[in-house]
DNA sequence: CTGAAAGCGCTTACAG
DNA sequence: CTGAAAGCGCTTACAG
């Protein structure tokens, strides 16, 4: 490999100073009042040596790495490995890369990954929270460094964040169903504090409600060695024998949802109906297929990335939060086609 | 925030000499005979002053970055979001930290790529090669960077790689489906000279000669606008009136397939018997259950960073080249029961 | 056993 | 219009 082109080849090859050189490549001929001759040379000399500015010295001395840290829960899981995949070609477009890790909903491997990555200097931060990570935030937030949060949120904290209407979206959703017939809804959700969950959780009720249908809401304890998700909802569904639906409040859970289906024997539709909140392939394939609750992930990535490119370029300079909320698109299929 | 300690800020306190400091903190304190008193305090105050190195400094000093470039088709496919999530956990345990990119399997966009993941001085790269990249891998390779590749090789090329058996997986798969009884059985792949979909068809073609039975290959051409794979398979299984069972080649042609036999108004078991290259989730869920080939995702990944490593620890002098090749995992399921 | 100093490759305040 | 030089925060060869 040829050796590396520096700054000072460049200057010694033309005869004139590093800083000319360094200011005509970060492009401040003008506002430096380089003569177009002098530009003009450096620049083909450049390109012709195929220059490429060392970034490591760049990033230590001015402080700015390019580089955008990615926290969520598992990497691994469709809904984030979309997000990331649409946020590094956004990044990619403004000349920024991003670092990623999974936190596993794990607190002190959250508080381990930050460290990491302030280590790294990351320029800002785009994430999904786990649980008792607000104070950390809180405190990241202060340094001036931009964070911008999505999937999560937490109601006080004041910060930038892309999330969805949850509430409207479950909202939606059971409307659907009872406008379809369905009247003994229910709806199975995670045992949690996460606002979004909550959310969805209060949308189903807040429809129920409003068409004098009663609530019946199944808290599921996940990560609970003794007593596995399936085993909880195979109690919840042989004690509610006449349920006509089921919301499953977030992708697992649906999945595990229609294991515990299986196990007993219960065809879904037309027995039960299903809606999923997170739409994945195999809900379209499912027989029947199943209606779902669809993020607009692309939108979400495209949101995120822009708020942190702005916070980004007016750093210093404290702007206002921005919050943002999307809706959700209910696609519906044949599980939920009707009773009638 | 507090302001950041540095180096000379330990020094300085503790009255000695920002060499001494640095020669401890790199564990160097034995090596250079520092004495065992000194080493304490140092030691003590890094613990009571929380002190981290500057990542940053410490790279343009020492060339290191500590960083992996992962480079991939698209990281949203599970496969490939599966590998960097594990991926992700392996490199923590060592201090790496990875940066990922997505080429699109597009040849000028995988250039681009790989200079990007060269100006950030990556220390390594861990990629799934796309058609066309041989000679730049070669170049790469020379430069003495570590490179292992995966998912995908190229017969000729001497580099560190660890892949599947493809050429067993289907023949088993075929034998598989033979001793259930099947005879006249497809294979239905992608028209590419990528060697691993190549070792695919000949395992399945090997399999089908050794029982004397004849071939039919289906090669669909994607990323064609004029003619989408669904029609080219239709027209395909219209052709194929007799078809008793197919194999997919890939998760996506897989996918395809499944959407082909719906819009035809086949129902794949009992009346075509299907096993899918790749397991996914759907696949389990899918009425009946599909029989898939499974990737050992975790291994490969384990594997992947296992020879990194160990070529990145001993840099300089160069090893022999590592090649894995790991087995597949048939999961059988309802879909190639047998016709009996 | 320990320290002063050069150097990694940039950017930029300051001087002319 | 342009340049000499300091400094970002480390590591390490060299000297004592």
């Amino acid at each position: 490999m040829k050796k590396k082109i520096q700054i000072k080849d460049i200057a010694k090859e033309l005869n004139i100073s590093i800083t000319t050189v360094s200011f005509v490549i970060n492009g401040k001929a003008k506002e430096k009042n380089i003569s177009k001759a002098v530009t003009k040379k450096v620049l083909d000399l450049v390109e012709k040596w195929g220059y490429q500015p060392n970034t490591l010295a760049k990033s230590l001395r001015t402080g700015k790495t390019n580089v955008i840290g990615f926290l969520v829960d598992d990497i691994s899981e469709p809904f984030f490995s979309q997000i990331a995949h649409f946020l590094d070609q956004k990044a990619s477009e403004s000349g920024y890369k991003i670092l990623f890790s999974s936190t596993h909903n794990n607190y002190g491997k959250a508080i381990e990954l930050l460290q990491i990555f302030r280590d790294r200097h990351v320029d800002g931060y785009i994430m999904a929270l786990p649980e008792g990570l607000e104070n950390e935030i809180k405190n990241l937030i202060q340094t001036d460094i931009p964070v911008v949060l999505f999937d999560r949120y937490v109601p006080d904290l004041e910060t930038d964040y892309v999330i969805i209407d949850n509430v409207g979206a479950t909202f939606n959703a059971t409307e659907h169903l009872i406008s379809n017939g369905y009247k003994n809804i229910a709806f199975v959700t995670l045992d949690t504090e996460l606002q979004q969950m909550l959310d969805r959780e209060s949308g189903y009720e807040q429809a129920m409600i409003a068409h004098n249908l009663s609530s019946k809401i199944k808290r599921i304890a996940y990560h609970q060695s003794d007593d596995s998700p399936i085993e909880q909802m195979k109690r919840f569904f042989n004690e509610e024998k006449q349920l006509e639906a089921v919301i499953f409040a977030a992708n697992y859970i649906c999945l595990d949802g229609l294991r515990t289906f299986k196990h007993m024997g219960i065809k879904s539709s037309p027995n039960v109906a299903v809606v999923s909140f997170d739409d994945f392939e195999l809900l379209e394939f499912y027989n029947p297929a199943i209606t779902a609750i669809a993020q607009p992930v692309q939108e979400i990535a495209e949101n995120l990335m822009k708020i942190l490119l702005s916070k980004l370029e007016s750093s210093g300079s404290r702007t206002a939060f921005k919050q943002i909320v999307l809706s959700t698109n209910l696609n519906i299929r044949e599980s939920t086609e009707g009773k009638n």
